[in-house]
RNA sequence: GUCCCCAUCGUCUAGCCUGGCCCAGGACACCGGCCUUUCACGCCGGCGACAGGGGUUCAAAUCCCCUUGGGGACGCCA
């Protein structure tokens, strides 16, 4: 059997976005499957609109993800000569001829041809003038006037087009460039290209592709057309429902196995299993299980998917992620060797990496930022004795020892018989400045033995002196 | 307008090819409850769909036709 050759050719004409992204990821998990071959291109082509800020951002992207190529990046304005040495091929078969009209003319022929209730196209007027090559003239391919051109589609099954429905489609613009069609074509055959793994927008460009390759005498690669992302208004997903490009998802804390994931799910499924790792998805992929309808994209399920990734994963591959946030945030940075335990008493309550990082600021701040209505609550004189007495306890415990710590307070319950409720809530607060935190032992634990002391008898200061909080 | 494609809970989907096990299963969201030192996690339960109409068949979410709805493509863009 043949290797499975797959490839990703964004153009650079924008940010990579979810949709490209889960193109590139089926293609990817395709060619990573089956042992084949993953080619990575850049249909930079369209000279006006291709901008270099783009191929770096879609290079950043990819590297991102994750999705590693085997071959590339190429650059298709760098293989122009190959392109043009096909067309030549074309041209001297007589598959292909010049053509001059204007584009006023071809502006004209299209109207004509909607206002006969036809599809707009090209007329072939040039078609039999035989002209020769030159300036200003454009070469077509000339395609079969009459019967029907079809591929088969790996998740649609045969799509037939009639050929009165195509026109002699443009592959050399008249400035010499190669347009769309014939380098994707030229690409795909010179770069041994066998498996298309594309959006369906693409599903009516087909035909004409096909004709190509007929013209060329190559054979057909496997097609398979996934359906669209569309945002929750069910249009084409664009940057109109707010996030679209993906380094946008790094920012706002996702980890790029949640997001692959979650793209894999959207028109892609393995029986009832929703949560994949990287290597469950290379396992498990397969042509056969792609859907057939438009998925709309869902932040909702995208968040929770996020955190079960962020669950599993283990704290010390949480570091650099995070770190990341915590940077942006302006936040002093952890000892290294402290963070493990603060990443751990979070995982559980985190959906992404950005909420992470603000809970964990009250381990990093120098200062307790304090929440009045806590300290109001629960920072008063009735909490000064347990304070008292948990600092006294706390202070005799071994911090690398769960148990001992929980006996501590277990003394001073029993003291004061109270329960943990009572005083779990004062030392909440005067350890994180809200009522809201990890659990009291695991993030006392991560706090440290050092900070925990200090930030109680802080609190217990502040109270004696009825010196006020401040947040 | 013309052509192509699609159609199961609000959303992602299983089931459809190889009809009966489906008065349709899972997940997200939502609503209850449990667990519990807070917040989460977790667990239990609830709400909720085969677009409509015709066929075929003993039997249709599954096969066929029509309608409707949605999407895409019709560039010297990709």
């Amino acid at each position: 059997m043949k290797q499975i050759v797959t490839r990703f050719p964004p153009s650079p004409t924008g940010t990579l976005h979810l949709g490209g992204a889960r193109t590139a990821l089926f293609n990817w998990l395709y060619a990573r499957k089956n042992n084949g071959k993953f080619i990575f291109r850049l249909e930079d082509t369209d000279l006006e609109r291709s901008r270099q800020e783009y191929v770096d951002q879609i290079l950043c992207a990819m590297e991102w993800l994750g999705l590693s190529y085997d071959e590339g990046p190429y650059y298709q304005t760098k293989r122009f000569d190959v392109y043009r040495e096909f067309a030549k091929k074309l041209y001297e078969a007589g598959k292909a001829y010049y053509c001059t009209c204007t584009p006023e003319e071809l502006d004209a022929m299209r109207e004509k041809a909607m206002a006969e209730g036809g599809k707009p196209k090209y007329d072939g007027r040039c078609r039999e003038k035989k002209l020769p090559p030159g300036p200003g003239a454009a070469l077509r391919l000339k395609i079969p006037l009459t019967g029907h051109t079809s591929f088969t589609d790996v998740v649609r099954g045969r799509i037939t087009f009639p050929n009165e429905e195509l026109d002699d489609l443009v592959i050399l613009r008249s400035d010499g460039t190669p347009t769309y069609h014939l380098a994707v074509v030229v690409d795909d055959i010179t770069m041994g290209v066998n498996t298309i793994i594309r959006g369906d927008d693409h599903v009516s460009n087909t035909p004409r592709q096909v004709l190509i390759y007929q013209a060329l005498e190559e054979p057909l690669p496997v097609y398979a057309h996934v359906p669209m992302v569309l945002g929750p208004d069910k249009k084409k997903l664009s940057k109109r429902h707010g996030a679209a490009s993906v380094m946008e998802y790094r920012d706002m804390g996702f980890l790029p196995e949640a997001l692959l994931n979650f793209l894999a799910r959207l028109g892609w499924s393995c029986g009832d299993q929703e949560f994949f790792t990287r290597e469950d998805l290379v396992e498990k992929f397969s042509l056969e299980n792609l859907g057939r309808s438009a998925g709309v994209f869902d932040a909702d399920k995208l968040l929770d998917l996020n955190a079960a990734h962020i669950r599993a994963a283990s704290p010390e591959s949480l570091q650099e992620p995070l770190l990341y946030h915590l940077r942006k945030m302006g936040l002093p940075e952890p000892a290294p060797a402290a963070l493990p335990a603060i990443i751990r008493t979070l995982q559980p309550r985190s959906k992404t990496l950005a909420e992470m990082a603000e809970k964990a600021a009250f381990y990093l701040r120098p200062e307790v930022a304090f929440d009045e209505k806590a300290v109001e609550k629960h920072l008063n004189t009735e909490a000064e004795p347990l304070l008292a007495a948990i600092l006294d306890k706390v202070s005799r415990a071994d911090f690398g020892d769960e148990k001992a710590l929980e006996a501590a307070f277990a003394a001073v319950m029993e003291t004061f018989s109270l329960g943990f409720g009572k005083l779990a809530h004062p030392v909440r607060v005067a350890l994180t400045g809200g009522t809201v935190s990890p659990g009291m032992f695991e993030m006392m634990q991560a706090l440290g033995k050092e900070k925990t002391l200090d930030r109680i008898s802080d609190a217990l200061d502040r109270i004696r002196t009825g010196r006020g909080f401040r947040a």
